[in-house]
DNA sequence: AACTGTCGGGTTTTT
DNA sequence: CCCGACAGTT
């Protein structure tokens, strides 16, 4: 019965049988933690647990349909009937049963970001507010920050140090625009991706007939990636496992070296916290790596000891040395595809590596094009993850604009995408009255249409649009999603629209549209919930819920082996046999957005943590000297990061290595004798990288005193060495091996007199 | 109301 | 470079 158990090492086996109090697993990187968190649902399953009251909380999408998958293989058809998936899946799911309870029509709609943006943007607007001071992703991002912390628009408003805090950023009127936007969201029946996780907290939270039922439902919870929960998931996390009576199963699986997203408010801090939260809590470390080769896991531990604040554990292998590590320096970004491609074909002609498992990562998904032109030139197949999905399409938000305002005749957004498109005379200064009238008269956006009436010219236009948006919502009684969602493609003369467009971009915009089509045809046909195994509610207004929360197209893809490009974040929880880790340069990885503090700094090296340890055998880094961003050619050093590597895991070809060294490292050592390891001692003391700025390396002489980010102060002793080979020898006084020689071409030097 | 051209700004990661 | 916002024109 629990045969399956046997492949486990013993701290994996005790993460998976011990499954009742609170448990937190602390993951390394290739420790098995997928196969844990599968293996202890499996487990549960046979001690008799009942599918349902097992809840497994994931980030994507796509982690939660591998761990169904896996959990399949394990347990069978049982399997399909756990609620696995990601938190906002989840709580929709909920939300759409219980959403009535807290004042939301069961047919909400979800705002997207670009919605939120545009929500954000109409408020500015209508109150001449200065849209320099108040930029609407700036203002979305703080939003979404404060419902992140729980911050209701009056706690906010109450709160003194967030009103300082605004006062001083020169936002004064924050709170208000936030009291708005959370007032109009409500009007319009529509919930943002944080309301999603806040308003189920508020269910839990004030409905206690509700938090009962769900928490004698979910008996056991478990959370994957942990790290990268925000204080609300964590919020929701306690008030369905901690109350009088609770049996407090919960197990979190994480690794705080892998978190990556603090930018979106995720906090290490529930690490932390969850130990104090649950009193009892069982704590297990899974240190074995069991993906990669000793020099890419030395390497991948080396960098990330770069950092401060992290849970001490010591990742290791028992593999053997592999190959080392290469670095591809390249002249500019076209060349860089172009070497990266090369070696893929090297790959798959002499070690004949298929396609799908090599993949290339890069920081930012602008980053993928010029790939994408080499791999097209050379015939390889190749997936695109992330980046612009297809439902953020134009032409396929605008179909999807339609049905919504089918749905949810509140839902402005939507309301104001397709009113005037295809063009039907209701133009700008006929919709700002109409806003005006609504604002006037607290009605919504579409009531104000209705009330209007024809008393001008667009009147009559605007007459002949609510006839025929009444006439789709009459549809939906007869038709199924499928058919209305036809009905209302031809008839909008949104189809024609796009298949009178014979360009190429029309054509492709009518194929999306098609293509949006025959999904709604098959959810439509297929009879079980994804993520529930439950039932599945196949109105119009679930389909809505549903995609509103996809981000990959999960197009078929013809090609079943083909080279994946991603971001790193996108990445995370993947392996493959070969990794190219592209744009390894400074200003783009780290990226130039995150180099205010050390804290931003640390994230970024997490994420280059993230990105070496997805390979299992081959890994390459590369950077180019020079690349065009915003249409000019720009030129930036080598990533930090490389230099952080130590030079033994790395494949000496074309003097990168020596160039390296020569940049971070004491002087060649003699022979094969064991080089001393580059201690930075703990004495340095901290530069704040927001005021370091590196002096051009020609200015260099003699005599100077310099500052280096990493080592401290130094002095210069003496340059030798020509143009761009020049090496000073400097002396820092704060470090072990004082004496260093540093290539100036790699260096960031200040010089400080 | 709709179309056209110019200007200036931004520019990361994701549910 | 690639958008979107805006002003000016039809």
């Amino acid at each position: 019965m629990t045969d399956f158990l046997k492949g486990l090492n013993p701290v994996q086996h005790q993460a998976v049988t011990t499954i009742a109090g609170p448990v937190l697993v602390i993951a390394g990187p290739g420790s098995g933690k997928t196969r844990v968190l599968t293996f202890r649902i499996a487990y549960l399953l046979s001690q008799g647990v009942k599918p349902s009251s097992i809840l497994a909380l994931t980030f994507t999408n796509k982690a939660a349909r591998e761990m169904k998958e896996r959990i399949g293989h394990v347990a069978g058809s049982n399997a399909s009937r756990v609620w696995a998936g990601t938190f906002h899946s989840l709580f929709s799911r909920i939300l759409r049963i219980e959403a009535e309870e807290i004042g939301y029509p069961a047919d909400f709609t979800i705002y997207d970001t670009e919605d939120s943006k545009s929500l954000i943007g109409s408020i500015i607007k209508e109150w001449n507010m200065d849209k320099e001071a108040y930029p609407t992703n700036g203002i979305r991002n703080r939003i979404s920050s404060a419902k992140s912390n729980l911050l209701t628009p009056k706690a906010y408003e109450m709160n003194a140090e967030q009103m300082a805090n605004d006062a001083a950023s020169r936002i004064p009127q924050f709170y208000k625009i936030y009291t708005e936007y959370v007032a109009r969201c409500r009007k319009a029946g529509a919930m943002d991706f944080d309301d999603l996780l806040l308003q189920f907290f508020r269910l839990l939270q004030e409905k206690p007939e509700i938090a009962k039922k769900y928490r004698e439902r979910f008996q056991y919870v478990m959370v994957d990636e942990f790290q990268d929960t925000n204080f609300l998931q964590y919020g929701i996390l306690k008030k369905l496992t901690l109350y009088n009576g609770s049996p407090r199963n919960i197990c979190a699986v994480g690794d705080d070296a892998q978190s990556i997203y603090a930018f979106r408010g995720a906090t290490i801090d529930n690490i932390l916290d969850f130990e104090k939260d649950f009193a009892g809590l069982q704590t297990f470390k899974l240190e074995q790596n069991y993906r990669s080769t000793k020099h890419i896991v030395e390497a991948a531990n080396k960098v990330i000891g770069y950092n401060k604040r992290q849970i001490r554990k010591t990742i290791w292998t028992d593999q053997d040395e592999g190959q080392k590590i290469k670095i591809i320096k390249a002249i500019n970004d076209t060349e860089e595809g172009r070497r990266v491609i090369d070696a893929i074909m090297e790959l798959k002609t002499r070690d004949h590596l298929p396609n799908h498992e090599m993949a290339i990562l890069y920081r930012t998904n602008a980053q993928s094009r010029i790939f994408e032109e080499h791999l097209r030139r050379h015939n390889i197949p190749y997936k695109i993850f992330g980046g612009q999905s297809f439902y953020q399409r134009k032409e396929v938000k605008d179909l999807i604009a339609y049905l919504r305002t089918v749905v949810n005749y509140r839902d402005e957004e939507a309301l104001k995408r397709v009113i005037n498109f295809p063009k039907r005379g209701i133009g700008n200064s006929t919709m700002s009255q109409m806003a005006e009238l609504a604002a006037a008269e607290s009605i919504t956006l579409w009531d104000a249409l209705v009330k209007a009436g024809p008393l001008t010219r667009s009147g009559k236009s605007i007459v002949k649009f609510i006839e025929m948006m009444n006439g789709f919502r009459e549809k939906t009684e007869t038709l199924n999603a499928y058919d209305l969602a036809l009905w209302v493609a031809k008839e909008s003369r949104l189809y024609d629209e796009y298949a009178s467009d014979h360009t190429i971009e029309g054509i492709s915009r009518k194929e999306n549209i098609q293509a949006l089509l025959d999904g709604i045809q098959e959810f439509t046909e297929s009879d079980e919930e994804e993520y529930t195994g439950e039932v599945k509610d196949k109105s119009l207004a679930s389909y809505l819920q549903n995609i509103a929360l996809l981000t990959d197209a999960d197009e078929g893809v013809d090609e079943t082996d083909f080279v994946s490009l991603m971001s790193v974040h996108a990445a995370k929880g993947l392996e493959f046999l070969a990794i190219f880790l592209v744009g390894l340069e400074e200003q783009l990885f780290p990226s130039f957005m995150s180099m205010n503090s050390q804290d931003e700094i640390d994230e970024e090296r997490r994420l280059f943590y993230v990105a070496i340890t997805r390979a299992k055998a081959h890994l390459w880094l590369t950077f180019a000297q020079s690349r065009y961003r915003y249409g000019q050619m720009r030129y930036n050093e080598p990533s930090r990061f490389l230099e952080e590597i130590d030079t033994d895991n790395l494949e000496d070809t074309g003097g990168m290595v020596q160039e390296l060294e020569a940049a971070s490292t004491p002087k060649a050592r003699v022979g094969g004798a064991p080089r001393p390891s580059v201690q930075v001692a703990a004495s340095v003391r901290a530069i704040d990288p927001a005021t370091f700025r590196p002096s051009p390396s020609n200015e260099i002489e003699a005599g100077m005193k310099v500052l280096h980010m990493k080592f401290g102060e130094g002095e210069v002793m003496m340059v030798d060495g020509a143009r761009d080979n020049r090496v000073a020898t400097i002396f820092f006084k704060e470090i072990d091996n004082p004496e260093r020689r540093i290539m100036l071409k790699f260096a960031k030097l200040m010089i400080v007199e």
